[in-house]
DNA sequence: ATTGTTGCAAAAGCTTTGCACTAAC
DNA sequence: GTTAGTGCAAAGCTTTTGCAACAAT
């Protein structure tokens, strides 16, 4: 089998490691997700997977996100929209979102986690016990200046 | 007509500022997101205004929330589930989110933001203007502590 | 062989749309 | 009177479900 992200060793491993059968179609989701560096919806997970994997049915590529959310492979991500979007990315991390292109993207900021935390260790929550935390940072793509590789 | 948050003639105040009728019906629920503290689905907003407005339409929720939404009356809330949520709460503020209850709390943190902004003004993101920053504080809620009026 | 997974088609949710009717200004 | 909003029913998405067939261990 091709991996895309040429990772198709690693995922058997997650996959094991996790109790999940390696299925040719688990193997083509996580494979396409981490190749993707994107926040797919099912939909385009769906369409993605269709051209290296025709027959995968839309419902498997749904039962299969769930699983991999539950098994914590990979994370829904924080919308105001309709549908659900997905991160392989499970490191505690943020986002930059900008509304006009509806694009979301990772961002990681340790130093700023830190101050975070550093600050709800001395400010307390009584009837609250804080797991993590993920800051949305909204605004806007600004143009890229002319990339200067040429 | 009778208010349930006892803000009517705020809530047509608000109405006439950004140029909307005031319709009973965006009365209604605008009155009723006033009333619960809550962050309801189009669907929840629509059963409590029933009991009020029996004759309203869920198309007119759905239309009446996307308005407000539109002109900045209440704001759509960051979730990873199906239905979408509304905030009638438009300061910026953030949110504490339990899973197990799929409660969501507002958080009002002046210092944080303070924190978080003064981070950013020394770290500059090149390529992205910053608009506002919500924080999503996940864990759960702790049984809170036999109330101590009684 | 056993157990869990897939694909299908159908159903269930949530949200939007078009249009005639109505209400607000 | 004019303009904009409402209600209805239908349609459009997204997501879930039940079950028989199938694949992985």
């Amino acid at each position: 089998m091709k991996s895309l992200s040429g990772s198709y060793s690693k995922i058997k491993e997650v996959l094991d490691k996790h109790a999940l059968k390696a299925t040719h179609q688990r193997i083509a989701i996580y494979d396409i997700m981490l190749y993707l560096d994107n926040h797919p919806t099912a939909d385009q997970v769906y369409n993605k997977v269709c051209q290296y994997y025709p027959s995968i049915s839309l419902a498997t590529v749904y039962k299969t996100l769930d699983t991999f959310v539950e098994k914590s492979l990979i994370n829904r991500v924080l919308t105001t929209k309709d549908a659900k979007k997905y991160d392989v990315n499970i490191h505690e991390h943020h986002h930059l979102y900008c509304e006009m292109s509806d694009k979301i993207i990772d961002y990681e900021d340790k130093a700023l986690l830190k101050k975070i935390m550093k600050h709800f260790k001395k400010k307390e929550l009584q009837f609250f016990k804080i797991k993590d935390v993920r800051v949305q940072i909204n605004g806007e793509i600004l143009e890229r200046q002319q990339k200067l590789e040429f």
